[in-house]
DNA sequence: CGGTGCTCTAAGCAACCGCTCACCTTCGGC
DNA sequence: GCCGAAGGTGAGCGGTTGCTTAGAGCACCG
């Protein structure tokens, strides 16, 4: 009844890794809640009704909600870099490798918004140490994406005044699809990669 | 150029308008404790202590800590909509102001971070009523954006193949630079918004 | 001087929070 | 048939939340 299912988007299963099936049913629950509230403003009581279990369950797998947000910020960190990592290891010119990273990341934001969400904000309200694991994540991430713009400058293919700022840039506007998709809008999430992909090529100033 | 009342990294002074000082202290409480913790893990004591009151003080010069959120939001959302408006209307070609509006607008996400932050984060925290009060301010910003654009590509100025998608695009470039700067980073809002001026000449495809 | 309105506080209420505990059910192995 | 582990529940604890109430301090005004 609350937020369908994204198979619209593309998200196949992407929670098969957490294995009690109590467990996955929680985190699922949980993805729902904290991107449709917020971390803060989403009860134990709530995720343990989705799931359609008890308060108490909840602890049974997870030793506190904080738990929670951590297991999937780091599972969708993961899923993150793996898709720039595929992208920017894979044959072809650094255009064709920026232009696929950058759709297949949009794709990933738009399609899976639910998750993505709770992936990209709700990274202050974990603690100091599993914080700075999911940054080190984070920075992984950023390294990808400036390696393929650092390949086409040394190509020739790109013109970037600022590598560092314009990588920044490129990784900022695929995040920020996760805040504003699909609130009705008339696109999919392939029409928005494909139109990104487009418009990062331009920021890098392919010919 | 500049409107130098924005001090790197310090507040302004915005809040001149609300207007009984006491209000105001509370109000400018609420901005950085919403802006460090989210609306959700932010407490009326919280605040009260901030501006050096009790805790029911709040309760003199607003109804309830939502009426706060929704107060800080309208100012925001109108100080940026006349950011955008200003720039869009002053004399010169497209490409000219579209530079403005774009270097204008993240000066003030990246200056003001603690109060963009509040504004274009937690709108979701908001009552329906609220909530459809800023999104009306909300799609007149992009009405102001998407403005210029049309007007550079009827100018033959711009190259742009989706200008509802890359209006949308620019916006959210801008917006999400609140989420970003500042957490250590190099760069002065100056200079982000020297960058982004560029980049974003280049996405609508400016010769 | 007594009243009047405004600002602020100390104390506290009802509700809700994350989380725990005693106890119950199910089930494979021997 | 018995047992211990694993997974689940209802009840509830201590603490915190947004917000309220009774009343104190204080300028202003007839």
């Amino acid at each position: 009844m609350t937020t369908a299912e994204e198979t619209a988007g593309g998200e196949k299963q992407p929670w098969a890794e957490v294995t009690p099936d109590a467990a996955r049913r929680l985190l699922v629950a949980a993805v729902e809640a904290f991107a449709e509230r917020g971390y803060h403003a989403t009860t134990t009581r709530d995720i343990a009704g989705r799931a359609g279990m008890s308060p108490a369950a909840l602890y049974i797998h997870y030793k506190t909600k904080e738990e929670l947000l951590h297991r999937i910020s780091r599972i969708g960190h993961e899923k993150a870099l793996d898709i720039l990592r595929t992208a920017a290891r894979r044959d072809g010119t650094p255009s064709e490798r920026l232009a696929d990273a950058v759709s297949s990341f949009v794709r990933w934001h738009a399609g899976g918004r639910t998750t993505a969400r709770v992936v990209q904000y709700e990274l202050d309200s974990l603690g100091p140490d599993a914080r700075a694991e999911i940054l080190a994540l984070r920075r992984q991430c950023d390294a990808e994406v400036r390696g393929i713009i650092e390949e086409g400058v040394a190509a020739g293919e790109f013109d970037v005044l600022d590598v560092k700022g314009t990588t920044l840039a490129v990784l900022s506007l695929c995040i920020d699809v996760a805040r504003w998709f699909n609130v009705d809008g008339p696109w999919t999430p392939d029409e928005v990669g494909a139109l990104y992909a487009d418009l990062v090529l331009r920021m890098v100033g392919v010919k």
